[in-house]
DNA sequence: ATAATAAATATTTAATAATATATTCATTAT
DNA sequence: ATAATGAATATATTATTAAATATTTATTAT
């Protein structure tokens, strides 16, 4: 990577950071380019060499949060003192406590999903992609130490993906307390490991 | 129950048919009490015997949307041709179905679900308490039959209510086709019951 | 040549007025 | 006495305008 496409990077991602701050804090509506802009000590018109537009910015930090997410759970992955079942406990768990951590600290970040749920539903469906993959990474190892039993994992994986979805995606994160979805993830996992095994 | 009492119940029996078509059809806020009373040969002034106001129909309407979900569950329950492990899958199965017919058919309804969300989450919660207990009896009757071996059915029911909030909610009726939430209601219940079993 | 700015323009949002609708209530019919 | 109406009033929507903000572009600095 050249020295001028490693600074353009570098911007982007200084650029994402503040506007996450103004988005979660204020909401995307009230968050104006200008107001980013000085975050970014430079003028809104310059916004516009790095980002298309307002949306595009809520788009980066939309896909940003969601790699987050999946970082989170390649982490577990890499995890080799964790047996495939705790695996895929830990991966409820810890996004369950990443979601209720943002939203409940930051409520307007729900307007950020609202946008990305009504204009720019592909940046879910890619995300969900990743996850099923990551999914299958955890199915195979159990398959593999014999502590699952599992013929389609991939198949599976969008099943455990499908009924894990309360406490993964954003939409109940407001409604329910993180005591009560964290008691319901680990039964659901508890139930879910219980049919993948042998 | 006396003449008039009943005659009442008739009467709102009657609007809230009225009103759920209108809701369906033309949202909740393009629907006006005059059409809903002209629905009804009756005149706008004359609904507010009956309700009082545009909400609490909009309440009612869900109540009862939820009550013929419920009674979808209660026939499940009854039909003694059905292994424990069936009427589970049914149930999700049905309730999607049902779920998705309306929503596809009439997508000014999720105006419906908004409002609900946002102003009567106590009907939400009243209506999952009410579904949880059905869970229990098909889990007890499961565990009775020596089919499944669950240790506190009331815990479990919440788990599996949890894990199957996908085909059950509104929220991503419109997100994801009918085939699709079909097969995965369908893993997903296969999996659930491999973990209830003995 | 690249990066940034700041002024110009297009678009969106906010404020207001105008209209439509929800709700109430005095009156009439059953 | 109960049920229903339709006019009166309060509330909420919609249309219109004014103001703010997003986006583009001509210009300047590095």
């Amino acid at each position: 990577m050249k020295l001028a496409e490693e600074t353009t990077e570098t911007i982007k991602h200084d650029i994402l950071d503040k506007a996450f701050l103004r988005f979660g804090r204020y909401g995307f509506g009230k968050t104006t380019m200008a107001e980013i802009a000085k975050d970014c000590d430079m003028s809104a018109g310059n916004l516009y060499r790095y980002f298309e537009n307002k949306k595009e910015i809520a788009a980066g930090c939309a896909q940003r949060c969601m790699q987050q997410k999946l970082e989170l759970v390649r982490e577990i992955i890499r995890d080799t003192s964790l047996t495939p079942d705790k695996k895929l406990q830990r991966f409820a768990m810890d996004v369950l406590e990443y979601m209720h951590q943002q939203f409940s600290s930051e409520p307007a970040l729900m307007e950020l999903v609202d946008f990305v749920s009504r204009e720019r539903w592909d940046i879910v469906i890619h995300y969900m992609e990743q996850e099923k993959s990551l999914l299958t990474e955890i199915l195979s190892e159990g398959n593999r130490s014999g502590q699952f039993n599992v013929s389609n994992v991939l198949e599976t994986a969008k099943w455990i993906q499908a009924s894990l979805i309360k406490f993964i995606a954003p939409r109940y994160m407001d409604a329910f307390s993180l005591e009560e979805l964290q008691k319901e993830a680990k039964g659901v996992t508890a139930l879910l490991t219980a049919g993948l095994k042998k």
